[in-house]
DNA sequence: AATCTGACTAAAATCGTTTTATGGTCAAAT
DNA sequence: ATTTGACCATAAAACGATTTTAGTCAGATT
């Protein structure tokens, strides 16, 4: 305890806050009393309001690509890599709550700010699928025609999905049809 | 012209309406005035705002349906007839103005009123699917393990898909991923 | 009898103004 | 190098007065 990291403790109470009420009914005041300290100081560490959500975003993210290395490491054969991928990645980002503010201001067409971040997921989540696909094709139990546009079906029915199961608190009635949705991709793609 | 059919005529304006302005930014009084009548008499072939808008809702997927059975008709087999259905639904719903009202009612969790005409779509939606893909089993053109799930597989990742395509001006950036979907579907239960 | 009118009401939305809260700064303190 | 707390400008909330709007109804019209 030599040295408390600040800029840790910072993220740590503002990830709460965030979670729990959004951007906007997050105060940097409430956030600085919460660790006792100035507000100041919050603007000592972080350029602006938008600086801090970002890095709390950066970081839950993080965790969540961190997770999903595993899962790709765990696995050996490309059918079952997809598989967890698919069904772990809906799983994790179902408690990912900061994420789940910046699908709302998708929505709203707000938080311009967090576009990197966000892109920089879309980026690693690409490159993944891209490898499970290709590892099956070498390994001979995929067969697809366009690598591209089959990262990209794939994508894109993921990422529709997140709305309805993650903001319109219809996870526990389409995660069954969800799990299927893994199986069913597989499927289509196998050879 | 002997008998102006009131009701059609009303039916008629408020459709202009509510497509251009929404439910809430559209008034009774405009209607009214746009063919020259007085409000009351709106209350005399409806009872409420409500109830008038569900009128004009139901007669828009009313169109939608009779559509989607000429594409079930003029296709033969169950492969093309599933391709061309998934397809001409994502292009009818993008042009149905008062539908896409009550999808935005359905992330604010409004429009209660409205549940009983989307419930019919969506019973009929699945009654389609029902016939194509038992069609294409009789067919031998199609082999599925379990049609209910199956089926209901294929209408969570349509009705996901929805608020990207139609609310969050993604149709152009998608539409042609979507194109593939209808294959990728069918490759899926391909036997 | 069926259809329509227009004045009416109660409740809600809108608007202009004042007050308060909040993001952000900075000179001074530690 | 880090933290404080007073301070500023602006945005959001609160307030109250005014207007709009969904819905009603007694009576007119056909």
């Amino acid at each position: 305890m030599s040295k408390p990291d600040v800029k840790a403790i910072i993220v740590r109470a503002a990830n709460q806050y965030f979670s729990k009420f959004g951007f906007y009914k997050t105060t940097m005041d409430e956030i600085a009393k919460h660790i006792h300290k100035a507000k100041g100081v919050l603007y000592y560490h972080f350029n602006s309001k938008e600086e801090l959500f970002n890095e709390v975003l950066k970081q839950e993210l993080e965790g969540v690509k961190t997770e999903l290395r595993k899962v790709i490491n765990d696995s050996d054969d490309a059918l079952n890599m997809l598989n967890n991928y698919i069904f772990t990645r809906f799983d994790l980002l179902h408690n990912s709550d900061t994420y789940h503010e910046t699908l709302k201001a998708d929505f709203f067409e707000k938080y311009h700010f967090v576009e990197k971040v966000r892109g920089d997921f879309a980026k690693f989540d690409k490159e993944q699928l891209y490898f499970i696909i290709s590892k099956g094709i070498k390994e001979g139990t995929l067969e697809i025609s366009d690598l591209e546009s089959t990262v990209d079906l794939i994508l894109m029915v993921m990422n529709s999905m997140e709305i309805p199961l993650f903001l319109q608190n219809k996870y526990s009635e389409y995660i069954d049809t969800g799990k299927e949705l893994a199986s069913f991709i597989i499927r289509g793609l196998k050879s």
